[in-house]
DNA sequence: TTGTAAGCGTTATCAC
DNA sequence: GTGATAACGCTTACAA
């Protein structure tokens, strides 16, 4: 691969404006001494030369890049691309560059973390997937700031925020208990993802603890065409049984579930049969759907994340300070009967 | 801000290998010439040091960086989501980096363009809103290929690739006049875009060519909330007039109408109301909704921008290689009638 | 305020 | 195949 076109470099703008090089990194730099009539020069022989500073050669000196990484998971998910957006801006407002990877659903993201710490980036975002104990250790020696986002690693320190996804999953059981519902169907997600598990978890045992005719589960794949099919299939028989309740462990998957009652059913929510979901994600928030769910507070988790990784400088938060455990917003919706009194 | 801890450098690798530096830069370059046996020793070495090869320094010798920036409009338009989704699917696996930016709806991207072309990046793709001809200028002095996706500067000749708008527009206008719709409204969106702009001309003039009753059209603002409002507005009298037929110029504008129209006014689509919108976005083609829309092949769209970017050294297009102009993929949904004839 | 000189961590070039 | 040495384009002392 050849080189591209060079670009013009400081040496030419200095020779250009009859200064030193120095000072034409000082004309670019915010609040360096330089005067003002020397400034307009440089940037006057800058702009007829093209000339823009090359953000690799200065982080090389100054040993700080600007650059975060954020590897998330398919981007399908709309609670993810809705999160990419929310830390794309973040990290612009806060003069932060974001280098995006995605790792498909049910892999885990050492390569791509092995990528991104080739960059002197500044922190790592990890939205998904598992990685091994490796590259973390890996990023320890690298002097980079590894932050889970709605992930935890069981058995590890690791920095993270997550939203209180099994007091969310209770939530979501108690308000269906109180509904009538006796007879329940969760629908799983990522086997490998922690926050699947805590939710179903959440939710199995307050039900359970409220009493229950039966808790029957089925795999959905995380995504709404694995959820369709598992639900075409799992009631695919002459006379299926309905349970009560069905609490998806996701939006994308209730919203699924609810196409598969009402189109293939012909099944009314909720008079024939309750529905929840859990994220907040827009989609599931439609007229359409209106769905029971726990919004899961996006802008604020993000928030949290820019302050773990501590990106100015400050210091590296530990210990409690390092796992922040978010509420996550209950939204009643119109999938699930609602009540008077509260739950 | 205080420098990161600092991490090894190759030297060190080096030293612990009893080799030279070029060494190690070789061992980590695929297809170096190396023995296996020092490549063996070296790669031991740079493990225990937590060792990897900076990029940005060896960006900064070898003058490539393969790292390409996406400047994207507003990822809360699924359309966009799901490009991006795309692009940095499709970088990775061209052996690219995505450095992500976005603009605010109704911005021009001139920052983040300013921004993106600091970094020695291969090339840039924008998505989304308008530039001045000065950072144009600015980036073929820099010798980075700018491409356009889904937009088209009148008047420049900037590469770009984009969906057959006006076509697609004229496609469902003909499609509604042959189910029998004589009056239309249509909802218009960013004015600044191009894209809009052609596909509601492509409507305008198939359907007054075949014969109207009339066309009407209120600014949706590009987006759901935007679209919803405006129709709320629209047809918030005491008995609202409605025309025979709704095109969106996009589907998430089309999803408001939809829920405007069945939520708030009780219509069926399509008994009472035709509606059409453009893009084919999941969410659009749910059960729920089934929308009638153009279908923007991403996939395709995105490959032929990498091509246009001519990445791996290639000539650069020019002349009509510059401009590709896809056809989109009529989905005749159920919320405009279907007829035996074709149109 | 300004210029000189010394890095920053690689890859490229060239002898050996 | 391997090692010395010179870039790459910038920032940061330090001196003037």
């Amino acid at each position: 691969m050849p080189p591209r076109k060079s670009r013009a470099t400081s040496f030419q703008v200095a020779r250009l404006a009859g200064v030193s090089q120095p000072s034409v990194s000082r004309a670019f730099t915010p609040g360096a001494s330089i005067s003002k009539e020397k400034r307009d020069k440089i940037l006057a022989a800058a702009k007829e030369l093209n000339y823009v500073p090359n953000v690799f050669a200065s982080s090389l000196s100054s040993a700080r890049s600007n650059m975060v990484a954020v590897i998330s998971g398919s981007l399908s998910n709309p609670f993810y691309s809705e999160s990419m957006q929310v830390f794309i801006e973040q990290f612009q407002d806060a003069g932060r560059q974001v280098l995006a990877f995605s790792v498909e659903a049910n892999r885990d993201c050492d390569e791509a973390l092995m990528l991104a710490m080739r960059y002197p980036v500044d922190g790592i975002v990890v939205t998904s997937a598992s990685m091994s104990s490796e590259v973390v250790r890996m990023s320890e020696g690298l002097g980079i700031p590894i932050v889970m986002y709605n992930r935890r690693v069981v058995g590890s320190n690791l920095a993270n925020v997550r939203c209180d996804h099994e007091e969310g999953g209770a939530r979501i059981g108690r308000f269906m208990h109180a509904a009538g519902a006796r007879s329940f169907l969760i629908v799983r997600g990522d086997p490998q993802g922690s926050s699947s598990g805590d939710r179903e978890r959440g939710f199995r045992e307050a039900v359970e603890r409220l009493g229950t005719r039966g808790i029957e589960d089925l795999a959905g794949g995380s995504s709404y065409s694995g959820a369709r099919n598992a639900m075409i299939r799992y009631f695919g028989g002459p006379a299926p049984h309905f349970p009560d309740a069905i609490f998806a462990v996701n939006d994308i998957m209730a919203i699924a579930c609810a196409d598969v009652l009402r189109e293939i059913h012909g099944l009314r929510i909720p008079e024939d049969i309750m529905l929840a979901g859990f994220d907040g994600i827009r989609e599931g928030q439609r007229p359409a759907y209106g769905l029971t769910t726990v919004r899961q507070p996006i802008e604020r988790m993000v928030r949290e994340t820019l302050e773990l990784l501590a990106l100015d400088g400050g210091p590296i938060p530990n210990g409690d300070r390092k796992a922040r455990l978010i509420p996550g917003d209950f939204i009643p919706g119109k999938t699930v009967p609602g009540l008077a009194a509260g739950t």
